[in-house]
RNA sequence: GGCCCGGUAGUUCAGUUGGUUAGAACGCUAGCCUGUCACGCUAGAGGUCGUGGGUUCGAGCCCCAUCCGGGUCGCCA
């Protein structure tokens, strides 16, 4: 639908060949001014795309005109002459003549970048004029490519059977998780709302009240601090959830609606579903990570037992890793150095290799130390061939896994191993209940404390804790974590158990869960459910290297708006009324005496 | 909170061992140019070198402190 009216009859979209002698009027900006004496050309930018304004012996009507202001524009649409075609915008073979123009919206200062470079310059001055940031065609594109898969997804959601269903924001503070975001209660003296960190708890409610399928383009709120990847503040989650359910009806329900955002806006090959589906003790051996990049080919094989009476002092009795790193041997003296200074960098004490020569004899201080059948054992498990370099990373059993997973990522990285041009997708499912606590050592859990674990009550009664597995899951797509989800556990008896091994007494479950514990005593049904990562998801369908590049209002990574200042200081009576006293920082303090 | 990198013109950057008046490109202003679309040509304006202190005959450069930005570790059930 499209409404004529004083400001314009056409947008640059409506315009083709088909407009060839007509009159015309556009609004839009003014991206680009090119003065060639008698003639003279503006490029007019509106949200559809571009036109070619020319003004021949009227330079009149330019007056006052500059880069960026809001302007109306009316003229024929002539055809262009084929040599001075425009292949670059849609409207290239033909421009407006310009015969009457009203300015709607002047720039009165010089601007802080060009519009169509403005992703050159730096994010904070991007940030604070992102209203002009988002005129770059690149950067208006995203959002409104976001705008279009948030749109697909509901869609999506709906035609499954999914209801959009809203929770609140003003909430409360959850016990566990990360940190909460603080609202003063005015009324309440010394109380406090929290923004909520995931519609967790009332998407369950939901499934209690016999709501069957939920879902919601969820925001969620976190106080912790940036990375590339992530916001601080705010995000957004395809949130869902089902009753009677099963972890095989949210895989379904996930795959169809992520496979369905691949295919219509992916750019790359992906994995088909059914996504295959590693088990989390598979992918931290194989990959050393429980979001592993399966684009990257290299593997992880542990040769632990072949270096238990080691006399390599650091080899002996610890968990040893290998990675096969095929036609690497040749690589120069300082690819190794290089490699060799990361693994120091993150922490190993070494990073011990040997090329493996046309002979199939190995080259490399780790040699030494193997004894009769080691390197047959080698070649065989780690499938070595000639030109090959095979790393081995040994410490304790949780370290060896991460620093073999980094080596696997880094080495990967320099040789160049990693395809680009796919989306390689995978569930991660099994994932322990508990781990032991490295201060304490007793059990404590390992993500979320409303899993239901695998054989219930039978396996928390009978079972060593860390043995115990949840029904939770997560989606990896290329080394990033898309979603995570679990079946939840809606048996208030398994509940009270599962809390009672990591340390919590009923009364404390009924304190800090009061909502679902009590519920969940009213016939809650089995529901299980999933959290996509919008904004990440966004982020890898654009290729984008940072988050805030497919948001539109982003905090910086020091969680501050510099368009509109927040977070900013408020009044004494603002503050008097939430009963809160701001405290003088010691620093401050001390600035004062000086 | 720790670590790494950075802060020089409106923007993006260069700036040698510490040494004359701190440069370039783009943008901006003025002039010229009738087919450009990153138009071209000529001229010009524009800088407390993040801030404070120190060393020195002399600091954009060295030292100390501090602020700001990006990344990362912690953190993110």
């Amino acid at each position: 639908m499209f409404l004529k009216n004083k400001y314009r009859d056409h947008t640059t979209g409506m315009i083709s060949e088909a407009n060839i002698g007509e009159v015309v009027r556009i609004s839009g900006w003014v991206e680009n001014i090119r003065d060639h004496g008698g003639i003279k050309f503006i490029d007019l930018r509106d949200h559809y795309g571009i036109i070619q304004v020319t003004f021949q012996n009227n330079e009149a009507l330019l007056e006052g005109i500059n880069k960026e202001c809001a302007v109306s524009v009316e003229g024929k649409i002539l055809k262009r002459d084929e040599s001075t075609f425009n292949t670059k915008i849609s409207t290239g073979t033909v421009e407006l003549e310009a015969e009457k123009v009203d300015i709607l919206g002047k720039v009165s200062v010089q601007l802080p970048f060009e519009v169509p470079s403005s992703k050159e310059s730096g994010e904070d001055i991007r940030l604070r004029y992102r209203f002009l940031d988002m005129r770059n065609k690149k950067v208006h594109d995203n959002i409104v490519f976001r705008s279009q898969v948030m749109s697909y997804m509901r869609e999506q959601m709906t035609e499954m059977g999914f209801l959009e269903l809203q929770t609140p924001i003003l909430s409360t503070s959850s016990p566990e998780g990360a940190r909460d975001y603080l609202i003063p209660s005015r009324k309440h003296h010394g109380k406090f709302y929290a923004l909520p960190q995931a519609p967790q708890i009332f998407k369950q409610l939901y499934m209690v009240s016999g709501f069957d399928k939920y879902f919601q383009l969820a925001p969620c709120f976190r106080d912790e601090d940036a990375r590339a990847d992530r916001t601080p503040g705010e995000f957004y989650q395809l949130d869902m959830e089902m009753s009677f359910a099963t972890q095989e009806d949210v895989f379904a329900a996930g795959e169809k609606v992520f496979a369905a955002v691949l295919e219509k806006f992916g750019k790359k090959e992906y994995t088909h579903a059914p996504f295959p589906r590693i088990t989390f003790e598979e992918a931290m051996l194989k990959y050393g990570s429980d979001k592993p990049d399966l684009r990257n080919p290299l593997f992880i094989v542990d040769v632990s037992d072949l270096f238990i009476d080691s006399e390599f002092k650091p080899f002996a009795n610890k968990t040893v890793r290998a990675i096969r790193v095929p036609k690497m041997a040749e690589k120069s003296k300082s690819f190794f150095k290089d490699m060799e200074s990361y693994a120091l960098s993150i922490g190993m004490k070494g990073l011990g290799y040997f090329k493996v020569e046309e002979s199939m004899a190995f080259n490399g201080p780790i040699d030494k130390f193997l004894r009769d059948g080691d390197r047959e054992e080698l070649i065989s498990r780690c499938a070595l061939e000639a030109g090959d370099v095979l790393y081995f990373i040994a410490d304790n059993k949780k370290n060896a896994e991460k620093f073999a997973g980094q080596i696997r990522t880094e080495v990967a990285n320099r040789m160049g191993l990693i395809d680009e041009s796919r989306f390689e997708i995978c569930w991660i499912v099994d994932f322990p209940m508990y781990e032991e606590d490295e201060e304490t050592g007793k059990p404590i859990f390992t993500h979320n404390p409303f899993s239901m674990p695998q054989g219930e009550l039978e396996a928390l009664n009978t079972k060593n804790p860390c043995d115990v597995l949840a029904w939770q899951y997560d989606v990896v797509c290329n080394g990033v974590e898309l979603a995570s989800g679990a079946v939840r556990n809606h048996d208030i008896d398994v509940m009270v158990k599962a809390f009672d091994i990591a340390g919590y007494t009923e009364e404390d479950v009924a304190a800090k869960f009061g909502a679902l514990y009590s519920a969940f005593k009213y016939g809650a049904p089995p529901h299980a459910g999933m959290a996509f990562g919008i904004d990440r998801m966004i982020m890898l369908l654009l290729d984008e290297e940072s988050i805030r590049e497919v948001i539109a209002f982003p905090l910086n990574s020091n969680a501050q708006d510099l368009l509109l200042g927040a977070p900013t200081e408020v009044t004494e009576q603002q503050l008097r009324e939430v009963h809160i006293k701001v405290r003088q920082r010691p620093q401050d303090l001390k600035n004062q005496q000086n």
